[in-house]
DNA sequence: CAGTGGTCTAGACCACTGC
DNA sequence: CAGTGGTCTAGACCACTGT
């Protein structure tokens, strides 16, 4: 954490056609680029780079809002400005869904976290009957009701992930899986023993940024974009059984995939 | 395109703790997600806003700079403050390295976005030999040099990923792989014909803010996130023949991929 | 308490757009 | 030309943090 502003940062360029708020945001975010300021350190404050740089206050502001946009450093009422710290990232591989990760007991959220060494969580557990979007009820080949499965996953205490399944509701309908807790393996092995031979997962997955109600629900810090993943569960009939609409932070997340060269 | 900005717009509520630029960007976004403002639509301008909510002018700005934030607008210089169009996305299916997709004359890119009544265009086409970074060296099984073939693509004229491919010198050197436009097929259709049959490809999916640089390059508005995603084609013997590093424009994509429930 | 960032004002001048 | 957004100033008061 330097201490001297003027030993990390330099002068502006007056002759420049850049704007001195851009000059400023370049400056500050080439030193935390070369590591000048490292994760988690404290930006020199506003009043210091006001007088480092001799401008105003605004000016100043404008350019720690152009880095907080960029997902670069993050602001804390009566603390400082502080390069934002990378989270541990979660990493979800295409063999996920493997029928052999059905089998155990704990959830397959849980196992990962604990061997990549976090505390894994799930709150906002919420299960009721709804009718469905357009857009679900279309994914699902039209069923005019479905079972909503709602909740919120946490490592160690931070919200990464906001899921919804959706399950035709002639599916789900007096069995575990309308249960908050469907048992072990989750409601894809609860649809399993239903009959309902799951054979592949479609995902969709889009990127974007958060909506003020995402912002609060994944405490997003400025500048974090989301990942909106729709993945679609099919039966060997074909037929679509559930629907899971998920919202990542996209710090917190990379998805891989396995594609066939065939 | 409403007229009257006070048919669209209420009053400030100056009993709510929610400070005023949040207010006036709650009601901007309602609007605009009520359709009552449409894409393409320009907002009131930030003189109106200033009048019609009695502010002044910083705060107004301060409001529309939320709304950038997000993506839901963007302001066009001595014009006004449009709601974001949407552009047409390109669909990214799980099989398009196929090998039936590279029987074709023309390039994957070309054809598809032809058929989706789009005109494609690749530019700044550079192929070059280069020592490759820590991470692309460890993917491709640690060569010392390799051959980067960076290209950018276009639809209807606007930038939509940038994308440079990585292959080891020792496999490119002397081959149509080495040479600018590489055929039919690409260069996968070439490493087949020197014998790397292809086995499968490795994706990995990232979403963050884009730097400045992409910025310019994919001509991104603000509050547009980009899908970093890096590829490595496998051959049938297990080694790595290319590692392809892509950055998209998040608001052009929609990538999907099928997974299997084995 | 002093120091930090958060909000807001009331101006000023500039650069770009379209008529 | 008038209207638009882009940049910048020099203040003010507030809310939150730490000691």
């Amino acid at each position: 954490m330097p201490s001297q502003t003027s030993a990390v940062l330099g002068a502006l360029d007056p002759t420049s056609d850049r704007a001195v708020f851009r000059q400023i945001a370049d400056q500050l975010r080439e030193a935390i680029d070369k590591g000048r300021f490292k994760e988690g350190d404290k930006l020199p404050s506003e009043t210091e780079l006001v007088e480092h740089y001799g401008v105003s206050r605004m000016t100043v502001r404008n350019s720690l809002s152009v880095l907080q946009g960029e997902g670069l450093v993050v602001s804390e009422h009566g603390k400082g400005v502080f390069v934002r710290p990378r989270p541990p990232v979660r990493r979800l591989a295409s063999d996920r869904f493997a029928r052999r990760h059905r089998q155990q007991g704990k959830a397959a959220f849980t196992v990962e976290a604990e061997a990549a060494g976090s505390r894994p969580e799930v709150d906002s557990l919420e299960v009721k009957e709804e009718r469905p979007s357009q857009d679900i009820a279309t994914r699902l080949g039209g069923p005019r009701k479905v079972l909503a499965r709602r909740r919120r996953y946490l490592l160690d205490g931070r919200p990464v992930e906001f899921a919804v399944s959706y399950i035709p509701l002639d599916l789900a309908s007096g069995t575990p899986i309308a249960e908050p807790n469907p048992g072990p393996g989750g409601i894809y092995a609860r649809l399993e023993e239903l009959g309902h031979h799951l054979d592949h997962f479609d995902e969709e997955i889009r990127a974007r940024m958060p909506s003020p109600q995402e912002i609060r629900t994944l405490r997003l810090a400025a500048g974090v974009p989301v990942i909106h993943l729709i993945r679609t569960a099919y039966d060997s009939e074909g037929r679509a059984v559930e629907v899971c609409d998920t919202v990542m932070a996209a710090d917190a997340y990379v998805l891989s995939y396995q594609l066939p060269a065939t």
